[in-house]
DNA sequence: TCATGTTAGTATCATTTTGATAGTTACTTA
DNA sequence: TAAGTAACTATCAAAATGATACTAACATGA
């Protein structure tokens, strides 16, 4: 799919650098603790053309960091930074929809440490509390669009 | 990527039917309220037979429903299924990324029509109430691994 | 009735992306 | 010196995507 990082929609400007499986499958063994590339390797079954591809742009779009763990002989890992560790919320959202659509044949369940209890997450609004979904809500359009429009939409 | 329905995992799972960035927009305009083949095509700027292809995987996967619109001329319409309303808080938080690490240039802001505000959604544990990411957690894995096993990991 | 318009597609084919496999680099360890 | 390890790159076939044109089944207006 094309590039788009012109469109006010901060969704598809997401999906630009992580809409594709590769890159969530990555960030998800990642946030589970994996940084290297063998590891990312064998525990996806990827092809490693497509993991340095995946990883290379993860990079780029700031959710990875190279880190040299050895000098000799020279060795890099992949650590998330604080943007990528911010897309554990919305992994947990997708696993817990996941759970509840796909689980035919038992899937994994995520267990809070403290209270031994498995985790219902659910996503409300910091300011008001309410849960998403249940309240009203409507989009707002920036004030200055930006500059070198592709004017995304309506087309023909 | 090759279909990965038998893993535990219910991110990997998801991302079977929702790992990529047209079903992930379609998905998006389709909460905005969009249900006609033309509405997506233009709000997406998408090929019609891409629009087909992934309209039908939706379909199939249980996250749109077809429904007769007019009987003569014979027209359908998408409607959302409760699976694929259950999708609005993950676009929700995706959006919320987006809009923390995407946005240069201006981007559009969700506001709760109650309060006026912009929604700040945040992820937490509906049981324990604690916000995602800020306590131990850890997963269990299912005490009866799926038949027909596919083994996705660790080949070689 | 004929031309035009609307909506939801399908057919076709070039381009791009992906996937599989083998090979490379720069070392370490036995 | 030989084998092993980690992080890749090169190559090429197969699959997915994108662009464009076209079709089906009607309605509408002249």
């Amino acid at each position: 799919m094309k590039n788009i990082s012109n469109t006010p929609c901060p969704i598809a400007r997401s999906l630009n650098c992580v809409g594709d499986t590769w890159s969530l499958l990555i960030l998800r063994d990642a946030l589970a603790g994996l940084t290297r590339f063998d590891q990312f390797r064998k525990s996806l079954g990827i092809a490693p053309t497509m993991l340095t591809r995946r990883l290379a742009t993860l990079t780029e779009e700031g959710l990875l960091e190279k880190q040299l763990y050895s000098e000799r002989p020279p060795r890099e890992e992949y650590v998330l930074t604080t943007a990528g560790q911010d897309f554990l919320p919305i992994l947990v959202m997708i696993g817990d929809w996941g759970r509840k659509y796909r689980s035919m044949g038992g899937v994994t369940r995520l267990i809070d440490d403290e209270s031994g209890q498995e985790i219902q997450p659910i996503v409300v609004d910091a300011v008001t509390g309410a849960t998403i979904g249940t309240r009203a809500m409507h989009l707002v359009i920036p004030e200055q669009p930006p500059m070198c429009s592709t004017s995304q939409s309506n087309n023909e």
